[in-house]
DNA sequence: ATTAGGACCTGTTTGC
DNA sequence: TGCAAACAGGTCCTAA
Protein backbone atom coordinates (compact mmCIF):
# COMPACT_ATOMS: atom_id res chain seq x y z
CA UNK A 1 0.00 0.00 0.00
CA UNK A 2 1.98 2.62 -1.39
CA UNK A 3 1.82 6.23 -0.40
CA UNK A 4 2.26 7.89 3.12
CA UNK A 5 -1.25 7.32 4.65
CA UNK A 6 -1.76 3.46 3.53
CA UNK A 7 2.06 3.11 5.31
CA UNK A 8 0.77 4.59 8.34
CA UNK A 9 -2.52 2.88 8.59
CA UNK A 10 -0.07 -0.68 8.69
CA UNK A 11 2.49 1.19 10.90
CA UNK A 12 -0.40 1.87 13.00
CA UNK A 13 -1.46 -2.02 12.81
CA UNK A 14 2.04 -3.09 13.58
CA UNK A 15 2.10 -0.92 17.10
CA UNK A 16 -1.30 -2.73 17.95
CA UNK A 17 -0.28 -6.29 17.14
CA UNK A 18 3.71 -6.87 17.10
CA UNK A 19 4.88 -4.64 19.17
CA UNK A 20 7.15 -5.50 22.15
CA UNK A 21 6.70 -9.24 20.92
CA UNK A 22 9.87 -11.61 20.70
CA UNK A 23 10.26 -12.56 17.09
CA UNK A 24 11.05 -16.66 17.93
CA UNK A 25 12.09 -17.60 13.63
CA UNK A 26 11.63 -16.20 10.23
CA UNK A 27 10.86 -18.05 6.96
CA UNK A 28 12.22 -16.25 4.06
CA UNK A 29 10.83 -17.57 0.65
CA UNK A 30 13.31 -16.67 -2.47
CA UNK A 31 16.24 -13.96 -2.87
CA UNK A 32 14.60 -11.46 -4.34
CA UNK A 33 12.47 -10.18 -1.08
CA UNK A 34 15.41 -9.59 0.73
CA UNK A 35 18.15 -8.44 -2.29
CA UNK A 36 18.09 -4.65 -1.01
CA UNK A 37 20.02 -7.04 2.68
CA UNK A 38 23.44 -7.55 1.03
CA UNK A 39 24.23 -10.59 3.32
CA UNK A 40 21.14 -12.56 1.93
CA UNK A 41 17.82 -13.56 3.24
CA UNK A 42 18.92 -16.52 5.36
CA UNK A 43 21.27 -14.38 7.12
CA UNK A 44 17.98 -11.61 8.09
CA UNK A 45 16.09 -14.75 8.94
CA UNK A 46 18.80 -15.75 11.42
CA UNK A 47 19.72 -12.46 13.36
CA UNK A 48 16.11 -11.44 13.60
CA UNK A 49 15.08 -14.75 15.54
CA UNK A 50 14.92 -13.72 19.13
CA UNK A 51 14.55 -10.27 19.03
CA UNK A 52 12.29 -7.92 20.41
CA UNK A 53 9.80 -5.41 18.56
CA UNK A 54 10.44 -2.28 20.65
CA UNK A 55 9.03 0.31 18.09
CA UNK A 56 7.55 0.74 14.85
CA UNK A 57 8.78 3.79 13.05
CA UNK A 58 8.15 5.37 9.42
CA UNK A 59 9.32 7.93 7.21
CA UNK A 60 7.21 8.84 3.71
CA UNK A 61 7.10 5.65 2.62
CA UNK A 62 9.63 3.45 4.65
CA UNK A 63 8.69 1.47 7.77
CA UNK A 64 11.07 0.03 10.11
CA UNK A 65 10.58 -2.17 12.84
CA UNK A 66 12.93 -1.48 15.63
CA UNK A 67 14.90 -4.81 17.33
CA UNK A 68 16.19 -5.41 20.32
CA UNK A 69 18.41 -8.51 20.00
CA UNK A 70 20.24 -10.66 22.51
CA UNK A 71 23.53 -9.45 20.97
CA UNK A 72 22.68 -5.94 22.04
CA UNK A 73 23.30 -5.01 18.82
CA UNK A 74 19.92 -2.27 18.31
CA UNK A 75 19.23 -2.67 14.35
CA UNK A 76 16.03 -2.07 11.90
CA UNK A 77 13.87 -4.61 9.85
CA UNK A 78 13.25 -1.98 7.31
CA UNK A 79 10.27 -2.57 5.01
CA UNK A 80 8.85 -0.91 1.74
CA UNK A 81 6.18 -2.32 0.54
CA UNK A 82 6.99 -0.83 -2.89
CA UNK A 83 3.90 -0.79 -5.39
CA UNK A 84 2.00 -4.45 -3.87
CA UNK A 85 3.35 -5.36 -0.87
CA UNK A 86 1.33 -6.03 2.40
CA UNK A 87 2.24 -6.81 6.09
CA UNK A 88 -0.18 -9.24 7.75
CA UNK A 89 -0.90 -10.25 10.96
CA UNK A 90 -2.86 -13.91 10.42
CA UNK A 91 -2.98 -17.17 12.66
CA UNK A 92 -0.05 -19.15 11.58
CA UNK A 93 -2.75 -21.99 10.04
CA UNK A 94 -4.21 -19.73 7.74
CA UNK A 95 -3.90 -20.68 4.23
CA UNK A 96 -0.52 -19.41 2.59
CA UNK A 97 -0.96 -16.39 0.06
CA UNK A 98 0.42 -17.25 -3.38
CA UNK A 99 2.79 -13.90 -3.05
CA UNK A 100 4.24 -14.91 0.46
CA UNK A 101 7.58 -14.22 0.60
CA UNK A 102 8.44 -13.85 4.46
CA UNK A 103 6.66 -14.80 7.30
CA UNK A 104 7.52 -14.32 11.29
CA UNK A 105 7.02 -16.50 14.16
CA UNK A 106 6.56 -15.18 17.76
CA UNK A 107 7.75 -16.91 20.93
CA UNK A 108 3.96 -15.53 22.49
CA UNK A 109 3.01 -18.84 19.46
CA UNK A 110 0.14 -15.39 18.85
CA UNK A 111 -0.60 -14.51 14.77
CA UNK A 112 2.55 -14.63 12.66
CA UNK A 113 3.56 -11.31 10.55
CA UNK A 114 3.55 -12.29 6.71
CA UNK A 115 5.14 -10.24 4.21
CA UNK A 116 3.01 -10.56 0.99
CA UNK A 117 4.02 -8.62 -2.85
CA UNK A 118 1.82 -9.75 -5.90
CA UNK A 119 4.97 -7.66 -8.02
CA UNK A 120 8.06 -7.66 -5.81
CA UNK A 121 9.23 -4.16 -5.88
CA UNK A 122 8.71 -4.06 -2.15
CA UNK A 123 11.44 -5.97 0.24
CA UNK A 124 12.90 -6.13 3.91
CA UNK A 125 16.92 -5.83 4.98
CA UNK A 126 18.00 -5.30 8.11
CA UNK A 127 20.33 -2.36 8.90
CA UNK A 128 22.05 -0.24 11.72
CA UNK A 129 20.45 2.76 12.86
CA UNK A 130 22.46 6.28 12.61
CA UNK A 131 21.59 9.80 14.16
CA UNK A 132 19.43 11.88 11.94
CA UNK A 133 21.55 14.54 10.35
CA UNK A 134 18.47 16.47 9.88
CA UNK A 135 17.38 16.15 13.55
CA UNK A 136 16.20 13.00 15.67
CA UNK A 137 12.53 14.45 16.23
CA UNK A 138 10.03 11.67 16.87
CA UNK A 139 12.70 9.45 15.66
CA UNK A 140 14.37 8.42 19.06
CA UNK A 141 16.33 5.28 17.53
CA UNK A 142 17.59 7.32 14.87
CA UNK A 143 16.73 6.32 11.07
CA UNK A 144 17.66 3.10 9.39
CA UNK A 145 20.76 3.69 6.64
CA UNK A 146 19.04 3.16 3.73
CA UNK A 147 16.45 5.30 4.81
CA UNK A 148 19.12 8.63 5.55
CA UNK A 149 18.81 9.80 1.93
CA UNK A 150 15.00 10.47 2.67
CA UNK A 151 13.84 13.33 3.17
CA UNK A 152 11.48 14.02 6.28
CA UNK A 153 7.51 13.83 5.48
CA UNK A 154 4.65 16.78 5.74
CA UNK A 155 3.85 14.92 8.54
CA UNK A 156 6.70 14.32 11.21
CA UNK A 157 8.54 17.07 13.65
CA UNK A 158 11.60 17.11 11.33
CA UNK A 159 9.64 18.32 8.44
CA UNK A 160 10.95 21.92 7.69
CA UNK A 161 8.60 24.13 5.43
CA UNK A 162 10.58 26.90 4.73
CA UNK A 163 13.61 24.74 3.45
CA UNK A 164 11.51 22.40 1.81
CA UNK A 165 9.79 25.02 -0.12
CA UNK A 166 13.44 26.38 -0.96
CA UNK A 167 14.27 23.59 -2.07
CA UNK A 168 11.80 22.61 -4.52
CA UNK A 169 11.97 26.03 -5.83
CA UNK A 170 15.73 25.46 -6.81
CA UNK A 171 14.53 22.45 -9.42
CA UNK A 172 14.46 23.19 -12.86
CA UNK A 173 12.22 20.56 -13.20
CA UNK A 174 8.55 19.99 -13.48
CA UNK A 175 6.25 20.54 -10.22
CA UNK A 176 4.89 16.82 -10.03
CA UNK A 177 8.29 15.15 -10.75
CA UNK A 178 9.55 17.19 -7.86
CA UNK A 179 6.56 15.93 -5.40
CA UNK A 180 7.39 12.69 -6.36
CA UNK A 181 10.87 13.04 -5.49
CA UNK A 182 11.30 11.22 -2.43
CA UNK A 183 14.86 13.48 -1.23
CA UNK A 184 13.00 16.18 -1.41
CA UNK A 185 10.04 15.66 0.28
CA UNK A 186 8.90 12.27 1.20
CA UNK A 187 5.43 10.02 1.03
CA UNK A 188 3.80 11.75 -1.70
CA UNK A 189 2.98 9.89 -4.76
CA UNK A 190 1.06 9.45 -7.72
CA UNK A 191 -2.77 9.93 -6.01
CA UNK A 192 -1.28 12.51 -3.41
CA UNK A 193 0.83 14.65 -5.97
CA UNK A 194 -2.75 14.70 -8.54
CA UNK A 195 -4.83 15.98 -5.37
CA UNK A 196 -2.32 17.89 -4.13
CA UNK A 197 -1.62 20.20 -7.26
CA UNK A 198 -5.60 20.12 -7.79
CA UNK A 199 -6.61 21.93 -4.61
CA UNK A 200 -3.67 24.22 -5.36
CA UNK A 201 -5.19 24.54 -8.92
CA UNK A 202 -1.33 23.75 -10.05
CA UNK A 203 -0.49 22.24 -13.22
CA UNK A 204 1.85 19.34 -12.48
CA UNK A 205 4.03 20.18 -15.94
CA UNK A 206 4.75 23.65 -14.64
CA UNK A 207 8.64 24.18 -13.71
CA UNK A 208 8.86 24.32 -9.99
CA UNK A 209 11.63 26.98 -9.88
CA UNK A 210 9.19 29.24 -12.19
CA UNK A 211 6.46 28.83 -8.90
CA UNK A 212 6.43 31.72 -6.56
CA UNK A 213 7.68 30.75 -2.75
CA UNK A 214 3.47 31.21 -1.54
CA UNK A 215 2.41 29.09 -4.55
CA UNK A 216 4.58 26.37 -3.60
CA UNK A 217 3.87 26.76 0.10
CA UNK A 218 0.49 26.07 -0.77
CA UNK A 219 0.80 22.88 -2.65
CA UNK A 220 3.34 21.44 0.17
CA UNK A 221 0.56 22.35 2.93
CA UNK A 222 -2.64 20.49 0.17
CA UNK A 223 -0.30 17.48 0.26
CA UNK A 224 0.16 17.78 3.74
CA UNK A 225 -3.49 18.18 4.44
CA UNK A 226 -4.79 15.07 1.63
CA UNK A 227 -3.05 12.80 3.34
CA UNK A 228 -4.12 13.84 6.42
CA UNK A 229 -7.32 13.30 5.20
CA UNK A 230 -6.55 9.67 3.75
CA UNK A 231 -5.45 8.78 6.69
CA UNK A 232 -8.56 9.55 8.53
CA UNK A 233 -10.20 7.43 5.97
CA UNK A 234 -7.94 4.16 6.36
CA UNK A 235 -5.91 5.49 3.46
CA UNK A 236 -7.14 4.46 -0.70
CA UNK A 237 -7.32 1.45 -2.01
CA UNK A 238 -9.02 0.27 -5.50
CA UNK A 239 -8.91 -3.31 -4.45
CA UNK A 240 -8.19 -5.64 -2.36
CA UNK A 241 -4.23 -5.28 -3.02
CA UNK A 242 -4.02 -2.44 -0.93
CA UNK A 243 -4.94 -3.09 2.59
CA UNK A 244 -4.25 -2.71 6.27
CA UNK A 245 -2.74 -5.53 8.39
CA UNK A 246 -6.35 -7.05 8.89
CA UNK A 247 -6.98 -7.31 5.56
CA UNK A 248 -9.18 -4.41 5.41
CA UNK A 249 -9.39 -1.40 3.09
CA UNK A 250 -9.84 2.25 3.78
CA UNK A 251 -12.60 4.18 1.84
CA UNK A 252 -10.70 7.72 0.99
CA UNK A 253 -11.10 6.87 -2.71
CA UNK A 254 -14.46 8.27 -2.37
CA UNK A 255 -13.21 11.63 -1.80
CA UNK A 256 -10.61 12.03 -4.65
CA UNK A 257 -11.10 15.03 -6.98
CA UNK A 258 -8.64 14.45 -9.55
CA UNK A 259 -6.85 11.28 -9.21
CA UNK A 260 -8.54 8.64 -11.28
CA UNK A 261 -11.29 10.64 -12.34
CA UNK A 262 -10.76 11.25 -15.56
CA UNK A 263 -13.98 12.36 -17.79
CA UNK A 264 -16.00 13.06 -14.09
CA UNK A 265 -16.83 17.08 -13.43
CA UNK A 266 -14.61 18.35 -11.65
CA UNK A 267 -15.76 19.13 -8.29
CA UNK A 268 -15.18 22.82 -8.62
CA UNK A 269 -16.00 23.59 -11.94
CA UNK A 270 -17.74 20.80 -13.37
CA UNK A 271 -15.21 21.05 -16.27
CA UNK A 272 -14.01 17.24 -17.35
CA UNK A 273 -11.20 15.74 -15.42
CA UNK A 274 -8.36 14.65 -18.21
CA UNK A 275 -5.36 12.86 -18.32
CA UNK A 276 -2.18 12.87 -19.56
CA UNK A 277 0.87 10.41 -19.93
CA UNK A 278 3.52 11.09 -17.14
CA UNK A 279 6.62 9.43 -17.00
CA UNK A 280 5.55 6.20 -17.88
CA UNK A 281 2.34 6.74 -15.85
CA UNK A 282 -0.98 8.66 -15.63
CA UNK A 283 -1.46 12.64 -14.12
CA UNK A 284 -5.08 13.32 -13.50
CA UNK A 285 -6.07 17.35 -13.37
CA UNK A 286 -9.02 19.57 -14.07
CA UNK A 287 -8.06 21.60 -17.64
CA UNK A 288 -9.96 25.17 -16.30
CA UNK A 289 -8.42 25.14 -12.89
CA UNK A 290 -4.75 23.37 -13.86
CA UNK A 291 -4.44 25.27 -17.14
CA UNK A 292 -1.26 23.46 -18.43
CA UNK A 293 1.72 25.86 -19.20
CA UNK A 294 2.99 26.62 -22.07
CA UNK A 295 5.34 23.61 -23.70
CA UNK A 296 9.17 24.86 -22.26
CA UNK A 297 11.38 25.46 -24.84
CA UNK A 298 14.65 23.17 -24.85
CA UNK A 299 17.67 25.80 -25.16
CA UNK A 300 19.76 24.15 -27.71
CA UNK A 301 22.45 26.16 -28.79
C1' DA B 1 25.88 17.99 -11.04
C1' DT B 2 21.34 17.60 -12.38
C1' DT B 3 17.66 15.69 -14.92
C1' DA B 4 15.06 12.36 -18.02
C1' DG B 5 14.11 7.79 -19.11
C1' DG B 6 14.05 2.97 -18.82
C1' DA B 7 14.26 -1.31 -15.83
C1' DC B 8 12.56 -4.11 -12.38
C1' DC B 9 7.87 -7.68 -11.65
C1' DT B 10 3.02 -9.88 -12.05
C1' DG B 11 -1.78 -9.53 -12.73
C1' DT B 12 -5.89 -7.29 -14.64
C1' DT B 13 -8.19 -4.46 -17.95
C1' DT B 14 -8.71 -2.56 -22.50
C1' DG B 15 -8.79 -2.56 -27.44
C1' DC B 16 -8.28 -4.42 -31.92
C1' DT C 1 -13.65 -14.87 -28.59
C1' DG C 2 -8.61 -14.38 -28.42
C1' DC C 3 -4.64 -12.20 -28.05
C1' DA C 4 -1.54 -8.34 -27.37
C1' DA C 5 -0.91 -4.02 -25.55
C1' DA C 6 -1.70 -0.89 -21.93
C1' DC C 7 -1.93 -0.06 -17.30
C1' DA C 8 -1.32 -0.35 -11.97
C1' DG C 9 -0.42 3.43 -6.07
C1' DG C 10 7.47 3.04 -6.42
C1' DT C 11 12.32 3.36 -6.54
C1' DC C 12 16.69 2.89 -8.58
C1' DC C 13 20.31 3.03 -12.07
C1' DT C 14 22.20 4.91 -16.11
C1' DA C 15 23.10 8.03 -19.67
C1' DA C 16 22.87 12.51 -21.49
Amino acid sequence: MPELPEVEVVRRGLQDHVLGRTISRAVLTGARVARRHAAGPADLAARVAGSRVVDVDRRGKYLWLVLDPPADDPHALVVHLGMSGQLLVEDAAAPREKHLHAAFDFADDGPQLRFVDQRTFGGLALTGLLPDRRGDAGHPHGIPEPVLHIAPDPLEPAFDRAATVKRVRGKDSEIKRVLLDQTVVSGVGNIYADEALWRAQVHGRRTASALTGPTVGRVLDHAAEVMREALAQGGTSFDELYVNVNGASGYFDRSLAAYGQTGRPCPRCGTLIAREQFVNRSSHFCPRCQPRPRPRRTLPR
